[in-house]
DNA sequence: AATAATAAGTATAATTATATCCTTTTATCT
DNA sequence: AGATAAAAGGATATAATTATACTTATTATT
């Protein structure tokens, strides 16, 4: 469905919700530990995504990454976009470059709805939202104790 | 959504099936000159579908692969599960190992159901089916003649 | 026996995922 | 104020996976 990138920046944004809405800000070796994912190539992807300020970032000492109480909604959508480009939600199900209403795969009727509702899914859903329902601790680490 | 081999190969499937209806056997070149994939992994994709008997093939001039103008409804999840393999239609849209109505994800309520229907419509379809109504000649490259 | 085609195994390339290393920023401590 | 250390940022390197190509062997047909 989505890359892994794409995945672990998931988890990631909403790990980093829940556990900075205190003020607090949170390092990439806590996120990677927390949600499972490798240390470094975690880091990557929050670079990413706090370039395209889906989150933020200040270094330094007691640094780390975050998401403001104040911050508006953030919609899985974009972070999937910022990963995984915005093509995605459009992808034929036969991997054909041109599948449209004119050109139909043989699939194309029966997938553009469930398309649809994946792009829906992830536009409807956000960061705030979900984030508030997560467990505390390495909740996405071998699903142990999640969710709370 | 799927791996390109999974692609190709349902490609591959609907265009045997449409060309072969007439008792002919048809060659790896000249399907993957057809649907617009590489020659050799197309082959060894071919390879595997014969296999798992989903398609058949005969050695020697005049052989190649068909589909019996007999055989069985092929279903689409066939395909999917014989590259893919079956978990794909079991997969947490945020890559959990173990997500599940015990432990779901934070997308799992939303997402099952789409997993769900994607299933479905792989169940649902055969290669008969849709292969009826596929073009003749270079159906899937650059999608210039398909549908008929 | 010759041929034309598949079958199979191995090799290369591209992409994606992951790790390493060095730089820059900045808070804190002296 | 200066030194230090903690953190992210950035560039580059390696590994794994997936996609693709090549080469040889095998088999069915004529």
């Amino acid at each position: 469905m989505f890359s892994k990138s794409c995945e672990y920046s998931i988890r990631a944004v909403l790990y980093i919700y829940k556990n900075t809405q205190d003020g607090n800000k949170i390092s990439i070796e806590k996120v990677a530990g927390a949600i499972g994912t490798p240390r470094h190539f975690t880091g990557k992807l929050l670079q990413v995504l706090a370039k395209q300020k889906i989150i933020s970032s200040v270094k330094g000492p007691n640094g780390g990454f975050y998401i403001a109480p104040n911050a508006p909604e953030i919609r899985l959508s974009r972070v999937v976009e910022a990963i995984d480009g915005p093509e995605i939600f459009k992808a034929c199900a036969l991997g054909l470059k041109e599948c449209s209403e004119d050109h139909p795969c043989p699939l194309h009727q029966q997938y553009k709805g469930i398309r649809e509702q994946i792009k829906n899914m992830m536009e409807d859903q956000t960061v705030q939202q979900l984030g508030k329902k997560l467990g505390e601790e390495k909740v996405f680490v071998k699903n142990e104790n999640y969710p709370e």
